[in-house]
DNA sequence: ACCGTAGCACTAACGGTTACGGTTTTGGAA
DNA sequence: TTCCAAAACCGTAACCGTTAGTGCTACGGT
């Protein structure tokens, strides 16, 4: 998986994890609103347009490491049953960005308009990439619109259990909706046709 | 409803609505990143900090009246049975936004990031709204999860549906899917249960 | 050893947005 | 009617995220 980089991949790598890092460390220190590019930029030692060439934006810079999401959802198709595959994978998630060390940085994200509004966009683009695991996986064949819909549920489920009390019964319960919902949108068979493919 | 307004309110009215007039017109004509907020107001002849005090955004002027989605939406619940009342709203806010009539507006948002973005986060207002009105509306309880899952459910419908090939079809399938997931939401009933109110 | 290019720097600009201070308009009270 | 406080609006200048343009340097493949 990981091939011995180059020097220049190398280098490459240190300087955006050094900008994502000198990022992160200012944001926290004093606050989203109140450090600039500009600052990030000087703070690391780069220039403007360096930050720039390793992160699409300034919310970017927050949600690093954003690509793992997205891949932990895709892969965990390949198991089956298909929900509750996706919904131990939700449940791991949200555990893990309601963990104690991960506080001040979701409270910097609730604090941030623009935060929480990229970070939904970005939930979008898992739920698309999500849907089109659904589609080519191994499971039972249903309708693109079928596959969509259940999709944007999963990552819904992940956005409403994060800001839930109990972030462990609101994955459950949501889930149990989401199952229904999938049952449902089984071809034709109405409620209580036999599953024969 | 609409109160005898004062010479005040109607001046203002009609400023904002000629703002969001030439914004559209402009828009439409020369394509919305080719158009300023300066140009706009210009050709509406107020400053431009006058168009800022009647839009939050740029892409506010585009979306002007997405009041009217959130109230059509909030009013739906007080039918009942509320599923189907939602489907029937959902139905035809999917058929107003895919009239012919309003397909270059549409066709300009699909070509926006940033309009797309704005929309996704106007759709979640609309669903904690939802959310909000389900919760103490007339129907049977449910838990808050619940409420706002099938309110975020519900806004998925719309969104699906209006980039579906069939809109309407769509809307159905969906539907489906969420009236089964409401049905699994009743409290402690198992999946066969009786609704003794 | 050499060349193509990836990575980075620097400057200047663009465009949405806001702060600021001033002017006009309006509704209502004296 | 007269007058006042608030609301609406104006104009300018700035802030900040983001991008274009240009060039330099160090690295990797040949």
């Amino acid at each position: 998986m990981t091939e011995p980089m180059g020097r220049r991949e190398r280098k490459k790598a240190a300087t955006r994890q050094k900008i994502a890092d000198t990022a992160m460390r200012l944001f926290l220190d004093r606050g989203y609103d109140a450090v600039g590019i500009r600052d990030v930029a000087a703070e690391a030692d780069v220039a403007v347009t360096t930050v720039f060439s390793h992160f699409a934006s300034k919310e970017a810079l927050v949600f690093e490491r954003d690509d793992d999401f997205e891949q932990r959802l895709t892969r965990a198709v390949t198991d089956q049953p298909l929900i509750p595959a996706l919904r131990q994978e939700i449940r791991a998630m949200v555990r893990h960005c309601t963990a104690d060390s991960a506080a001040p940085v979701w409270h910097m994200i609730d604090g941030s308009p623009a935060l929480r509004q990229y970070e939904e966009s970005m939930r979008l683009r898992h739920a698309e990439a999500l849907a089109a695991a659904i589609a080519a996986g191994p499971g039972p064949d249903r309708t693109t619109t079928a596959c969509r819909t259940i999709a944007r549920f999963v990552v819904d489920a992940y956005a409403l259990a994060r800001e839930a009390a109990d972030p462990d019964a609101a994955v459950d319960e949501t889930f149990l909706m989401i199952e229904a919902a999938w049952e449902a949108a089984r071809p034709e068979r109405a409620t209580l046709g036999s599953g024969a493919a």
